[in-house]
DNA sequence: ACGAATACGTTGCAAAAACAACGCAATAAA
DNA sequence: TTTATTGCGTTGTTTTTGCAACGTATTCGT
């Protein structure tokens, strides 16, 4: 691990979650106040580990870190990839005592910042505009985060496949303001994110058109109400 | 619908998961900057739609409300409940334009308030430390509810009810720091938790233990190693 | 001490899901 | 054009689950 302090891009920043909506001039205060600490990686090399206590929000800068999971008899489970302006362990840094229950691995060499979080909700003399903005990116990707978490988590707690479909197609369908409506998967995709059987899904879903329920052409789907059944 | 602005114990706020942290004599203050606005409501008066554009985080003072969901063909869903001192739309107060998929109605005769998302994150040239405080509580409570979020997730994403229920007691030793410990569920709440069948789960949980995989006895649960079997 | 309520385990059965294997059409690559 | 590859549906078999019903020990209220 390499901890030399380098530049980044302001234009490369400017277009990440957290620094969205900063302009080009008021950047590089903001970034002087929040004072970041750059570290290099090799691959396979450990950031941050399972049982830490952290206080900074790390950002991928370059290559690409994985988030990793051992549970008690020390089987390893991939949890999520982070690609370049990703951030990671954000909720633990704002939860002061809560230790890490995961760790975070580089999966190529890799560079990353690590932000204070103390310093990113601190009164500054100078940046208070700044901060403003940047709290409402990070409040903005929690709730972001959160409402995607609550919306996946009431689909999976339907009990059969047949219901987890009309959670998520009825989800769908409400946010689309249509009975017709495209999803962004394909079969296997969505089977994966209802972590449920790809071919039984499919049969589920099948048969669910043969009783009229829906009908459906690739990802286009159409809900039929119960004034057309 | 009454919008009297009636006075709220100040004991009461410092409590809550918001304003925890703030001293007696500058929550005045805070609450002067924060204009917040007093509603109350009668029973099964509708509080929020499902559909509207909210920019304020509400926040129960008393009475209580509920967060029901309708799907695409009208079905009523009670997601959860919240009481005096709770949260309610906070995730979508801070995403604008972001349209609530939700509905919150009065349980009871309630009274809540409204504090709006823009004012929380402001500058504000006299009060720039509380909002910090009133930040930092924000950020601490999207974080936690995140991270049991994804952890009930990566239960809920396994398979089998064997599965399920060897990631929730692994997450439990895992924190508990021991083989050894108790979990705050009996039976019946943990298979709601789990979104699986109580009987089922019961049956399950004795064939590991049959297996030599764990022990219990009643809330506490020894997991074996590797090494022990 | 008594009956009621609660928590938990157990069993059998029916329903549903996972799994594996295969066929077919559409698309992409050679 | 021919050959892989991908996406999707279909079928049959095995495993798992949900569901309903019941037995028993423990707790609680009176």
């Amino acid at each position: 691990m390499n901890t030399e302090s380098l530049a980044v891009s302001y234009s490369f920043l400017r277009k990440t979650s957290l620094f969205r909506g900063t302009t080009e001039e008021e950047l590089p205060d903001l970034l002087e106040c929040l004072a970041p600490v750059y570290r290099d990686y090799t691959k396979n090399e450990w950031i941050l580990r399972q049982g830490e206590d952290v206080s900074s929000v790390g950002m991928v800068l370059s290559g690409r870190v994985q988030i990793v999971e051992e549970d008690f008899w020390g089987n390893r489970h991939i949890l999520a990839d982070a690609w370049p302006g990703d951030l990671f362990a954000e909720s633990y840094a704002f939860l002061p005592g809560e230790l890490l229950r995961v760790s975070v691995i580089a999966a190529e060499p890799t560079r990353v910042m690590l932000l204070e979080s103390r310093r990113m909700v601190q009164v500054c003399s100078n940046a208070c505009r700044f901060h403003s903005r940047l709290v409402q990116n990070v409040l903005a990707e929690a709730a972001r985060k959160n409402l995607a978490l609550t919306r996946k988590l009431s689909h999976m707690s339907k009990r059969t496949t047949r219901e987890k479909l009309f959670s998520y197609l009825s989800s769908q369908s409400l946010a689309a303001g249509t009975d017709v409506f495209e999803i962004p998967f394909n079969r296997q995709q969505l089977a994966d994110f209802l972590c449920v059987d790809r071919s039984a899904m499919s049969n589920e879903l099948c048969k669910m058109r043969d009783e009229g329920l829906l009908s459906f052409e690739r990802n286009n789907f159409h809900l039929k109400s119960k004034m057309e059944l």
